[in-house]
DNA sequence: TCCTTATGATATACAATATATCATAGTATA
DNA sequence: TATACTATGATATATTGTATATCATAAGGA
């Protein structure tokens, strides 16, 4: 496999740029391939000599920026510090956040999780009091609590819920309550 | 605010009903409004009267559901056993797992979040031992790992990452790296 | 240079949204 | 029960966006 043709990659590289900017511009449902076919100065119908529709030029544009992230979390020998993974991360993010942003930035029903979320996590805000001391601030404590139940629960209903509700309610318990509670909010002592 | 007319009542409610039998059929983004009304069996110029588009219609639907985990999660008295609340929630969700799918169930770009955490936790599953006696299997810590990995990320970047990469580090690690490996997986001792 | 192929411009078929109109049937309320 | 109200069904139509085909031209690879 040779390099490929100048004027493909150039097109597809046009498509993307014109894709991410037109996503931070008014989001990626509101979209028409005309859009971006437009913005990237690139004829109509060039577009689906490329790709079948919108998504999968999107997943083609996302699927550069997963296997960096990938490569940092896994990429490294086993033996390795990681507790510098943590930063990596985070330090990767930072320097791509544009991107990232477009790729997390999520809207039309799975927006609805993100409503959710957030309606959750101001309850939760709401009834703890927060820990003076710790490094973990109770707002991300509180988005952690949620968010992560919520991802727990998605689990469990896309494996058609293979263990029992009192099992689920442990796991939830040790995984995610148990370790937010200690280490972000005063426990009380019931 | 008497009672509606009956006819409204009576349409709303066999739109939500057609909306989730065709969700589940063949996905939220593959409906058309005409799919809906033929379903149930109402005239194609009376969605719009009632909804503006197909998303304010699922909405409405998931408003439902959302106040009602809202009020499991946070409706009781403060000073409460909260041991039990997992448990509530996840019979909640088994109740009316049906709905819940359909509304955790993803689609468009967002699918494209559940295959990082798809191709994350295969990874994790990959490069740790897990613990024999843990109640929690690796399955789904592996899941939770990656998930709330991403989920704090969402938060960082949403916030316009007011803290360092070295502190985001110090709160994965803390809330998110620490419990699930002490949990369930073998800690590999540096 | 010569052959290959990607692109631009254009036309067209098609699917789906969104709105308007009007007769009819179902509802609320006095 | 009679009356005024309004939601609905059926239909027509404008509009937008997708998807494909064709052909001349320009750019690229060997």
């Amino acid at each position: 496999m040779h390099v490929r043709d100048r004027r493909v990659k150039r097109t597809q590289n046009l498509l993307a740029q014109a894709l991410l900017a037109l996503i931070a511009e008014k989001g990626y449902d509101a979209i028409t391939i005309r859009d971006i076919t437009e913005r990237a100065d690139i004829g109509y119908a060039t577009f689906f000599r490329h790709y079948r529709d919108k998504d999968e030029l999107l997943r083609d544009v996302a699927d550069v920026v997963i296997n960096e992230l990938l490569e940092i979390l896994f990429g490294q020998q086993p033996g390795q510090e990681p507790a510098a993974v943590g930063q990596l991360i985070f330090r990767y993010v930072a320097d791509h956040s544009a991107v990232v942003r477009v790729l997390l930035g999520s809207r039309g029903p799975a927006s609805l999780v993100q409503h959710v979320i957030q309606r959750g996590s101001e309850n939760v805000l709401r009834q703890n009091k927060p820990r003076p001391d710790s490094p973990v601030p109770a707002e991300i404590a509180a988005h952690h609590l949620v968010a992560s139940s919520i991802a727990l629960i998605q689990w469990w209903i896309e494996h058609d819920m293979p263990y029992s509700p009192e099992h689920m309610g442990d796991i939830y318990r040790q995984l995610i309550v148990q370790p937010t509670l200690t280490s972000a909010f005063i426990t009380d002592p019931a």
